[in-house]
RNA sequence: GGGCCCGUAGCUCAGUGGACAGAGCAGCCGCCUUCUAAGCGGUAGGUCGGGGGUUCGAAUCCCUCCGGGCCCGCCA
């Protein structure tokens, strides 16, 4: 982070001048002098003077900073050169996450309806929640990750009841929540569909009690190996059957009630239900109520995600959780009745959530201010994604009309399987191999563009392991590994021998930190993303860099001292890059 | 009708006030007697959707128009 503290004495002289302002250091661009540099050209008018005298002043003026060898005044910017030894100090200097401040920061996503396969739709949610949840943690917020099991909805009560109605059988070897779902698509088909709802109904209403936990929970537990062959972590599993037992709802509209903003209307379109008016927190709305109980007494579903966001936050409790038995998360922690009490009391929370629930997310957070709590409605963050189309089209999921992650995973692997067979025979674990890579593949792509740009998902490019993708980064990382097992054990680096190229290198590895914390800050792991694709192409530069016919950086067969140092160069390359892919949930493999 | 988002090279995307707009894919030309060629170097390709404005400076901010996606139910 020697930009913070160039960034920080440039803002103490610049004080001294009697211009308190913050620049934002950048980098040089390659043809111009220096490492860094500020413009000053925003200065001139209250300092009244031309932008270059500005840099000139400053220049004489500021203490540098012992790690700057020299400021460089060019036309309106003041450039910074680097001492090459503080910069190659700080690059290698192992990197290690960011000291813990309080605070909760809860994390919903995945929270796939517990009725068919996880299909691509689901994969950027869990690629996005996923990777922002270990950003976050590492940028040193304490985070927990919950996923939510809506075993109260429609579609969980058609698939079991398909299931019962068809008289389906599972083979046993079909993964279940497949065979699940083809129950599902067939039901969507029936013609019968329309006379099947009240029997339909009567599934809801068991589901409501609780009674068809167990018949749910199997579909779950088949999704449940897809999340964790995505590499997805979790902390809790919070079921919507468990939310209605504690009563929330009805705790969250007492709370709300309280508010003149939330009432029955006696009269008019909305007579007889409780509604809110949210035109206080949000203007501009054409119709601003928005019914929370129906005049018939349900609840609305936007009135149980706002009971829901109040316990998430603290405003409420009444939850149970106990140990939740499964094969992929030994830690993992359930609600159920007969737990033991249990809230997050989340000082901010991010639900991750396709952008088309962004008007009822509003609502949540228009909930919590008119509750009193408009501090908290800031903290409540939704993460929104564009959707993901297929092949240019519209998913659906009634229709079958989508493709399967656990089928994604499959394909990627085999093409990484063939890769890796024609590319490295000698592999000693190709399986791993392929599985890794296919799974860098696949996550890499949700996450490096950004969120709220739609995507279509394409074969061709989602599996791709070259050029912009995940296994490009992992590729650069597994050359780096190779290296270092060739070398063994090694000394002292001589930092006096860098040459321009282990210079270039070093810039670019300083440049991680930053983009974890923008990450973190802007809620977006796209620009981590962006920056392993820049460190990556950085260092394959730097490993195939020749002159005169002849490679420039050998590591192994450098003199000693440069021999040291570049191996110290490449291992803090090599755990940056693992750093990174592991933020990103991507492992990052050995050899490949 | 009201609201949100997107429009950058043939295609997919970074860049969202600062130094001549950058990658990948596709195209063309090179590089394995080099620590893994899943790589590297070079070349070609752009009225940053159009127009207007603010600014010393605009792909980036404001207005407007065009094109595309999405949301707006006492469904979930």
């Amino acid at each position: 982070m020697l930009r913070r503290a160039l960034e920080e004495a440039i803002a103490q002289a610049l004080k001294e001048m009697g211009v308190p302002v913050r620049l934002k250091v950048a980098r040089a661009p390659k043809d111009k002098p220096g490492d860094y540099g500020v413009p000053l050209f925003a200065l001139a008018k209250e300092l009244r003077k031309p932008p270059q005298a500005i840099a000139q002043e400053l220049k004489d003026r500021l203490p540098l900073p012992e790690f700057v060898e020299e400021a460089i005044p060019v036309g309106g910017y003041l450039n910074f050169r680097l001492r090459t030894e503080a910069l190659l100090r700080e690059a290698l200097r192992p990197k290690a996450p960011f000291p813990r401040r309080p605070g909760v920061v809860l994390v919903e996503h995945t929270s796939v309806n517990p009725n068919k396969e996880l299909h691509v739709g689901h994969l950027r949610n869990i690629a996005l929640g996923d990777a922002i949840a270990r950003i976050l943690a590492y940028a040193g917020r304490e985070v927990l990750v919950l996923n939510y099991i809506d075993d109260t909805g429609r579609q969980a009560a058609e698939t079991l009841f398909a299931l019962r109605h068809y008289g389906l059988t599972w083979d046993g070897k079909e993964k279940y929540d497949h065979f699940a779902g083809r129950a599902y698509v067939r039901l969507h088909q029936d013609p019968e569909y329309e006379r099947l709802q009240p029997a339909i109904e009567e599934v809801l209403h068991a589901l409501e009690r609780g009674e068809l936990r167990e018949e749910v929970n199997r579909i779950l537990l088949a999704q449940m190996a897809t999340m964790h062959a995505l590499n997805a972590r979790y902390d809790l599993l919070v079921w919507e059957s468990d939310i209605v037992r504690a009563g929330l709802l009805q705790k969250a509209l007492a709370l709300l009630e309280q508010s003149p903003h939330v009432f029955r209307p006696r009269e008019g379109k909305y007579a007889g239900a409780l509604v809110m008016d949210a035109s206080p927190v949000i203007p501009g709305l054409e119709d601003p109520f928005f019914v929370l109980l129906r005049s018939n007494g349900t609840a609305t579903y936007y009135a149980k995600d706002i009971a829901f966001q109040f316990w998430k936050m603290g405003i409420l409790e009444g939850l149970r959780f106990r140990p939740y038995e499964n094969p992929y998360y030994p830690g993992l922690r359930t609600s159920a009745p007969e737990g033991e009490a249990y809230t997050p009391k989340a000082e901010e929370t991010i639900n991750v959530i396709d952008v088309r629930q962004s008007h009822p997310q509003a609502l949540v957070r228009a909930a919590l201010a008119l509750a009193g709590y408009p501090n908290l409605a800031e903290k409540a963050h939704h993460l929104a994604y564009e959707t993901v189309l297929l092949e240019g089209r519209q998913m659906s999921g009634r229709k079958g009309l989508a493709v399967s992650v656990d089928e994604v995973l499959e394909e990627a692997t085999r093409r990484a399987r063939a890769i890796v067979e024609e590319k490295n025979p000698d592999h000693p674990d190709k399986e791993e191999a392929a599985r890794m890579v296919a799974l860098g593949a696949i996550r890499f792509s949700m996450v490096k563009t950004e969120p709220k740009k739609q995507i279509d998902f394409r074969y061709q490019e989602a599996l791709s392991f070259e050029g912009d993708t995940g296994p490009y980064v992992q590729y650069a990382h597994a050359r780096a590994h190779s290296i270092l097992r060739k070398a063994g054990e090694w000394g002292a680096p001589d930092l006096s021998q860098a040459t321009p190229y282990e210079r270039a290198l070093a810039l670019d590895l300083l440049d991680f930190e930053e983009a974890v914390l923008d990450a973190a800050e802007e809620k977006t792991p796209h620009v981590l993303a962006q920056y392993l694709l820049d460190l990556a192409a950085s260092w394959n530069a730097y490993y195939n860099a020749r002159e005169n016919g002849q490679p420039a950086t050998p590591v192994l067969t450098a003199p000693e001292g440069l021999r040291e140092l570049r191996l110290s160069l490449v291992q803090s390359l090599q755990r940056t890059l693992a750093t990174g892919l592991d933020l990103l949930g991507i492992p990052a493999p050995e050899v490949m």
